[in-house]
RNA sequence: GGAGAGGUGGCUGAGUGGUCGAAAGCGAACGACUCGAAAUCGUUUGACGGAGCUCCCGUCCGUGGGUUCGAAUCCCACCCUCUCCGCCA
């Protein structure tokens, strides 16, 4: 959420930094309303205080021997009376106010950080670097194919089970879907993180908190009986893990590492990714989550993403780091690096991590802060896929292809799957 | 799902109409004592907003309404937690 003290004193930096998302947004409406607002605010106040005044002195008289229905304290009880309906038209004006105030600000995504590329689109994001060597050739197959010549997974039953777009694995595609999971949660815990199995669906609160509701409810599914939803990644049990809550500044940074399912409707993108791991309604992903001091954060996003790189890098798979510009950057994100892995078979990078900080973006809509010296301040999220388990499956099959059919498995996934060669 | 109990500050827990933002204890911070520490003693110790920014004003005792000059305290609705029973992996 932005700062609405910020809009009030400093409108035109935020719409610059709206802009540079490619947001023409005007804030004029939501300053002077803002600014309206507290001076209600005063207002009321200033009737309170009066109306407490009355209140005391009304008991004052009674204790000294007034009786209630004496002159003396009917003329103060009916100005209280005054008061209090004063106060209850300023307060109706006040809430319809805040209301809307509210709900245009939460509509905005966050400011992008100022060393941030400019762009508009995907085309604009920046490669930062590039690890391992990619394999090219005609000869390489896609994943999917793989995965159906080994019986790795079931399409068409699943679509019996669901529909279109959830997949069962079968086999070792079982197998290998559940040693990437511990293979990653291992790795991390050995690295620092503390292991988190949140639930699965998650409350509106939730979701606001981290910044996918009110404005992409149609991304995520809902039991609409019960105000849940399933979870479109652990980001957001686990910004809400500290939702209302002050961590002591000694505690930070915390660093959790969540194995979720996740559940997006991918609503806009049909056509798009029909076969295969890549884009599924329902997918695995260890999701890694820091609430940092914000003093710190651009370091500890450094961090967080070269935790995601070493995963890739554990599992032998090339790929590559860009910087996504500002046109690109998700909704809560101030800096978003995304790591793409190479697929042989398509013949391209393709995401497998998102690694993003949001600032006090998502602290201030979950209100979560840390107090050092009597001061609070908001904490700084980060987040970053260490990794979206599926595509990691899907980029295993295409790296570790051989022309016999078979496919190896990185020796560091080895103890884990318990073989070194997936064959048919 | 049925029955009961309850939601108060970092925690425990008192408070049933008038200086109650809230006793007491614990915890924490600072100071004294000490070579140092423990123990002990003293002081301090919630959040948010506003302002003349450590003194002032307002709001906050699950949430939202209501009664009253005045509500943590009374009334109504809702939410949540706990215990027991039922069901169940």
């Amino acid at each position: 959420m932005l700062n609405p003290r910020e809009i009030r004193e400093n409108s035109s930096f935020i719409e610059e930094g709206l802009n540079r998302r490619g947001l023409a947004v005007n804030l004029n409406s939501l300053k002077s309303n803002s600014k309206k607002l507290k001076e209600l605010e005063l207002e009321r106040s200033n009737l309170q205080a009066e109306g407490n005044r009355i209140g005391k002195e009304v008991g004052l008289k009674i204790r000294a021997g007034n009786k209630a229905n004496s002159e003396a304290v009917v003329l103060l009880r009916n100005k209280g009376n005054e008061i209090k309906t004063q106060v209850g038209l300023i307060e109706e004006k006040e809430k319809a106010l805040a209301k809307s105030i509210k709900e245009e600000i939460l509509q905005y995504p966050n400011i992008p950080y100022s060393d941030c590329p400019d762009g508009k689109d995907e085309k604009d994001n920046i490669q930062l670097r590039t690890w391992g060597t990619p394999l090219i050739g005609e000869s390489y197959k896609e994943h999917w194919e793989i995965a159906e010549e080994l019986s790795l997974l079931d399409t068409e039953r699943s679509v019996r089970i669901a529909k279109s777009r959830f997949i069962t694995l079968l086999n070792q595609g079982a197998k290998l879907e559940r040693s990437l999971i511990n293979f990653m949660l291992d790795m991390h815990t050995s690295n620092g993180y503390t292991e988190v199995l949140p639930p699965v669906l998650v409350n509106s609160a939730s979701l606001e908190g981290s910044g996918q509701l009110p404005k992409f409810a149609e991304e995520s599914f809902r039991c609409s009986e019960d105000d849940l939803w399933l979870t479109p990644t652990a980001e957001v049990p686990l910004t809400s893990l500290h939702r209302d809550e002050i961590i002591p500044f000694e505690l930070l940074p915390i660093k959790y590492v969540a194995y979720s399912p996740c559940f997006r409707r991918e609503a806009g993108s049909y056509g798009k990714d029909t076969r295969g791991l890549i884009r599924l309604h329902q997918f695995n992903k260890v999701e890694l989550y820091w609430f940092v001091d914000p003093s710190n954060s651009r370091e500890a996003f450094k961090k967080i993403t070269s935790d995601a790189e070493a995963v890739l890098q554990a599992l032998e798979l090339p790929y590559r780091v860009l910087e996504l510009c500002t046109g690109d950057l998700g909704f809560s994100a101030s800096s978003t690096y995304d790591l793409e892995v190479w697929l042989p078979g398509a013949n391209s990078y393709r995401e497998i991590s998102s690694c993003s900080i949001c600032d006090d973006f998502q602290a201030r809509r979950s209100s979560i802060r840390t107090k050092r010296n009597k001061q609070t301040q908001l904490v700084h999220t980060l987040n970053a896929s260490g990794l979206a388990i599926g595509r990691t499956m899907a980029a295993i099959l295409e790296n570790g292809q051989q022309s016999d059919g078979s496919v190896k498995i990185p020796k560091a996934l080895v103890p884990y799957f318990g073989e070194a060669l997936l064959k048919p």
